[in-house]
DNA sequence: CCGGATCCCGTGCGATACTG
DNA sequence: CAGTATCGCACGGGATCCGG
């Protein structure tokens, strides 16, 4: 006897979030992950809480724009929190939230892919380059 | 005795890529990977070639511009293969390398990640933008 | 000075139409 | 079927200005 009939794994399947479909809320918060800046700033948050500035220097060349504008995505999305101290001059931390951090070793893969592959895939550049010749 | 002397690992760290500073290539790298429609191309491809179409079919709501420009950006990068069958009407098939394969897990990742956790993200917005009234 | 909001321009995405 | 070509517009992103 299975443990679902079809009827309930049609149901299921209907409801189940898929990012195939373009529809589908997740495509939009795959966009989001999917980014350069959230990997990099979510990288930047491993080892716990750090300043606005201290985040700038790590991810360096990001714009002060895209950094806040990334922050305040994943603020917004649940995955880091922004803390404010009133003090001269402001100081302001962020830090991931449980959920955020559970994101953590997926962004710090894709970076570290990259990082251990860039020669093979030089290498593939250098070789389709010429073929195009 | 250390397996490597100060100097011997400032020459590493100096040629160590790193995705956090600017200039790194791996930054470039981290650009086309961290991206939407290289994350659901990759996946569309587990398992194993398919055409074309269908990979158009299977990543709904892309256009065929994009889907060409992120398949040619894989085939550069030696993370797909390209095969072109002369027959009427042309069949062109996809798949990952090896080197694609690798990566495959990661793409995967993140993709599941949104899938399993857009329900507490939701949350997360409803929450933040109940704040921001 | 730190953190961030605003302005403005170029890139690049997507829709549409066309081709071997 | 598997692309290429063209165009309009939104968005990314640097420069610049603002509050505390």
């Amino acid at each position: 006897m299975p443990t679902r009939t079809a009827a309930q794994q049609r149901d299921e399947a209907r409801w189940a979030y898929d990012a195939f479909l373009a529809q589908c809320p997740t495509r939009d918060l795959l966009d989001t992950l999917a980014d350069k800046w959230t990997c990099l700033v979510v990288a930047a948050l491993r080892d716990g809480d750090r300043r606005y500035s201290d985040i700038n220097r790590t991810v360096a060349g990001v714009s002060q724009k895209m950094l806040t504008q990334t922050l305040r995505g994943l603020e917004r999305d649940g995955l880091i929190t922004r803390t404010v101290t009133a003090s001269v001059p402001v100081r302001v931390d962020y830090d991931l939230t449980p959920l955020g951090r559970s994101l953590l070793p997926v962004m710090a893969a894709i970076k570290a892919w990259a990082e251990a592959n860039m020669d093979e895939v030089q290498a593939a550049r250098r070789s389709y380059d010429a073929q195009a010749a």
